[in-house]
RNA sequence: GCGGGAGUAACUCAGUUGGUAGAGUCACAGCCUUCCAAGCUGUUGGUCGCGGGUUCGAGUCCCGUCUCCCGCUCCA
């Protein structure tokens, strides 16, 4: 028997609810499953849902953020000029000793300057810099040397083995030399055909973030909507990375969703915005409910390629903290990029100077599928109540799947058809579930595992003096209202 | 990809040295019940993850494989 962390069982424990109430299914699951694909349920979807038009309408109640929704196939081109042919794919080597495994440019990072050089000398350095760089390997900085060495590995098929077999590279973990495999690619993006011929000419990638059909999208945007900069433009998608491990449920997975804003702004304004933003975005997330000790933000050290400054947002999940938000400013990188592959201008006309400039972008790239997991975690509860244990998923009204049950306390009288109008009605704006089996005290259990916020009971007063009895999820107290103001009542408490 | 653990009903699990599958919960149909899951009756539901092998006979033993969890690695 596996020994499991009491973190561990929690999460296992919200996988197993998850799935008996119809959140979550793994993913052709009577096929014995796909590695990292889950599937939402009925109360899944309603709450992705949910999760999905709270951000859209935080984004576009601000009057400054137009909507996107870009084809997930774009064109090749798009990814050259992205930066993630080349940078989404990592050369790997593994220990055949000790069975670890490497990238190989953290391996060269990792060496030390004699290491490198020597390195350097057996890779014929000097040759290779003659021909692209005017500087000898003598100038350049141990990092430089590192950098050098791995694009050079990158190009040949040969160069690594060969330095592995000169016994120049050694194992970091085990010590041994001459023992690291090969480097394999490892390409993170889905690829595949367009048309009904295999062919590598035809060959297209499932976008690995949603950002970049904002980008190529951005001038036709500014001109069709008539925004002035700064402005955002964002978007809801599902995006494809062909991790090489899935981990964690939901939070690792090969296909996940994307709640992506990028603000176009002219440089200059870059700084104050990431600031800016990294605040509104950290504020959506406590307004869902996040209680703020469950929250960290995480500066980045290390830069991507395209970024000045990035940092996440990080939820405490039982597995530890995880990124749930990435916020970065992406300078202008991307479109200048796009307007060099594309040979398309990406620039505005600044009014007051006349000046042509390239915008400034700030990205917010929350994760839907993250996020719906942090919510999840966040809100499941186990509590004592007269000593009965119940389980509740404390979600914001505005998340939960279901807003209100309507309950018959007994099944007779007239209460159940009395009940079932009810519902009815409130079907037709809200949420709502009918529910007479068994004793109302365990129908309230029901609903607290799913996270309804509300249960409404018919009893006998309702039947001489038309009011009800409305229960509320977390403290479980209970108000009594005419019957005619249960809608009004609860549409109040479930906005935002 | 490596190492460890696990996979039996929708969920949580039991199943002895191999002898044609069980419990509780849930769900469903009733009964009972006037406010917080524990009453009664009945019912549905499993080729024991999948595929091979050994055997007269495999949930149980062996091999392969898939999936989940943990650690390492990875996470532009």
């Amino acid at each position: 028997m596996a020994t499991t962390s009491p973190s561990q069982q929690l999460l296992e424990k919200i996988v197993s609810l998850a799935k008996r109430r119809g959140f979550i299914f793994q993913s052709s699951e009577i096929y014995g499953g796909l590695n990292g694909c889950w599937d939402y349920g009925p109360l899944g979807v309603e709450m992705l849902r949910n999760l999905k038009e709270a951000w859209w309408r935080a984004m576009i109640s601000r009057g400054d953020i137009e909507g996107l929704d870009a084809s997930i196939l774009m064109h090749p081109r798009v990814w050259e000029a992205s930066g993630h042919v080349q940078n989404f794919s990592d050369p790997m080597v593994d220990c055949r000793e000790c069975k670890s495994r490497y990238r190989v440019d953290h391996l060269f990072s990792e060496m030390s300057e004699k290491r490198l050089k020597a390195i350097s000398k057996a890779a014929n350095l000097e040759s290779a810099l003659s021909h692209t760089l005017v500087m000898e390997s003598k100038d350049l900085t141990k990092e430089q040397l590192a950098e050098v060495l791995t694009s050079m590995v990158e190009k040949s098929s040969t160069l690594f083995a060969e330095l592995v077999a000169k016994e120049l590279i050694a194992c970091p973990n085990c010590g041994r030399v001459g023992m690291l495999t090969e480097p394999r690619n490892f390409n993170l993006m889905f690829e595949t055909y367009i048309g009904p011929v295999k062919d590598a000419a035809n060959a297209v990638y499932l976008r690995p973030e949603t950002a970049q059909g904002i980008f190529v999208n951005f001038m036709n945007v500014w001109q069709s909507a008539r925004q002035k900069i700064p402005f955002g433009i964002c978007q809801i998608g599902k995006s494809f990375r062909n991790e090489i491990n899935t981990k964690n449920f939901l939070f690792r997975t090969r296909e996940f969703e994307q709640m992506e804003m990028q603000f176009f702004c002219k440089r200059g304004m870059d700084e104050h915005l990431f600031e800016s933003w990294r605040e509104t975005r950290w504020n959506w997330w406590l307004a869902l409910g996040m209680p703020e000790h469950k929250l960290r933000f995480h500066p980045h050290e290390k830069l991507a390629h395209y970024a000045k400054a990035a940092g996440d947002i990080e939820f405490e999940f039982p597995f530890g903290f995880g990124e749930i938000e990435g916020i970065h400013n992406r300078t202008d990188f991307d479109l200048t990029r796009h307007q060099e592959f594309s040979g398309k201008s990406m620039q505005v006309l600044d009014d007051e100077t006349k000046e042509k400039y390239t915008p400034y972008v700030i990205e917010t790239a929350a994760g839907a599928s993250r996020g719906f997991m942090a919510f999840l975690c966040n809100g499941y509860k186990e509590e004592t109540v007269n000593g009965e244990q119940r389980t509740v998923l404390r979600l914001h009204p505005f998340l939960a799947p279901i807003k209100v049950a309507v309950l018959p306390l007994v099944n007779k009288d007239g209460m159940p058809e009395l009940a079932q109008s009810l519902e009815r009605d409130l079907r037709k704006t809200m949420r709502s579930f009918y529910d007479d089996s068994g004793a109302v005290g365990r129908r309230y259990r029901r609903m607290d595992e799913i996270g309804t916020p509300f249960a409404v009971t018919i009893d006998s007063d309702t039947l001489h003096d038309q009011t009800v009895t409305i229960r509320e999820r977390d403290s479980m107290q209970q108000v009594r209202i005419a019957m005619g103001q249960v809608k009004s009542y609860i549409a109040e408490r479930i906005t935002l």
